[in-house]
DNA sequence: TCTTTTCCTGACCCTATGGTCAGCTTGAAG
DNA sequence: CTTCAAGCTGACCATAGGGTCAGGAAAAGA
């Protein structure tokens, strides 16, 4: 079987190249911090010389912004799910699976994100500031309508959006100690289970089912 | 004013420095994460010269693994908590008290546990696996009893505790994402409110109130 | 084919940082 | 008062790591 490089097109390259260093470097960033994070780390994973990195990137820190970005657009993409829901039932169910689905599916990018914060958000302030509490207005409104509806227990709506956040995004954050405690890795099934309970508990502890 | 500065005694000064670099170590590892700590800061955070850090730990190592090692040992004490108890009201009411605390109090230590967790646990992991695979043993057998016995509904206990886990700790954790949102330090009433909430949901979510 | 533009990279630079050490100071013991 | 061990620290070392750059390779355009 030959090696099917054909030789890329210009935007090609680029396209790739900077999408190779991305993923490596969102899993650099993952397992060591961003200041533990090594240059050469993520070129040697990304399979490039380093010098490479800084013809596409200007800095660590500007190719640590960009992947705190790409992780804040999916977080705000799974966000939409709660929307054209007319109850919690639906509504926080399917913003609970989404958000379940982050933590397997990008487990590496809801570290990243979870370390940015940590650190008191040196990067994306201006996104917590303006975004991030724009949208968190919205859905507390959106929440509360539904108490007001009848169709859940009048409970406080930021501290259910904190619950909704901690529970699904430990998932991911604290996946190796799961891990650890379950003595393998998760299967699909244990992300089923994880799903489920996730789901009932907070359905039930919210007043919108049983 | 006379500055009272009486001549510290041998084994005072070995334990008052030694606590004051824990101190300052634990605020850098929380602030900075261990890459990107440096021992300069802790040394200055902690009034003290880079190389008196060194003649009291042997390395940066060293030091992390003694600020983690705080961490746990509280985290484990406040366990206890849930132990004397008759039924979940009590036990997880007052675990969730005793979390809320820690995160309020220790918020540095819960950010330095979670980074060590999210990287891996480098450190700890022999702790993951024994003493935390054992107390969580213990809490699911003790939490299995309670749903045997009738007094809440029959969720799976491990997704219950890392229930507990995220949503106690997210409020250290994340705890600039919040004030952000909340536009203002968290306040003593804010944490009467957070620490209700998450109370009343969750045992409500277990099928223990209501 | 020739020219231009993008892409690529080995070699290099420089600062920051973990760690060492020789020699000093100071509390305690006798 | 002397001796000794514990406590202390300025100066130093070695290396790692972010970043630069000159010049070469390769695609696109003319």
């Amino acid at each position: 079987m030959a090696d099917n490089v054909r030789p890329l097109r210009r935007n090609e390259i680029r396209q790739h190249n900077e999408t190779l260093i991305l993923q490596a470097a969102e899993k650099v960033f993952a397992e060591a911090g961003f200041g533990g994070a090594t240059m050469q780390l993520i070129a040697d994973l990304a399979g490039l010389p380093k010098a490479n990195l800084h013809y596409y990137f200007a800095s660590k820190e500007d190719l640590y912004r960009q992947v705190v970005q790409n992780i804040f657009d999916i977080w705000l993409h799974a966000a939409e799910s709660m929307d054209q829901a007319t109850g919690p039932i639906e509504g926080i169910g399917a913003y609970i699976d989404a958000k379940m689905e982050i933590s397997r599916r990008h487990a590496d990018g809801s570290k990243v994100w979870a370390s940015e914060v940590m650190h008191g958000a040196p990067v994306i302030q201006d996104y917590l500031e303006t975004t991030l509490r724009d949208w968190t207005t919205g859905r507390v409104g959106l929440i509360q309508r539904w108490i007001d509806e009848g169709k859940m227990a009048p409970v406080n709506p930021e501290h259910l959006l904190y619950m909704l956040w901690a529970t699904t995004q430990h998932y991911a954050d604290f996946g190796h100690q799961i891990e650890t405690l379950n003595g393998a890795p998760m299967t699909d099934s244990d992300w089923q289970a994880a799903k489920h309970s996730v789901k009932s508990m907070i359905l039930r502890g919210i007043g919108a089912i049983e």
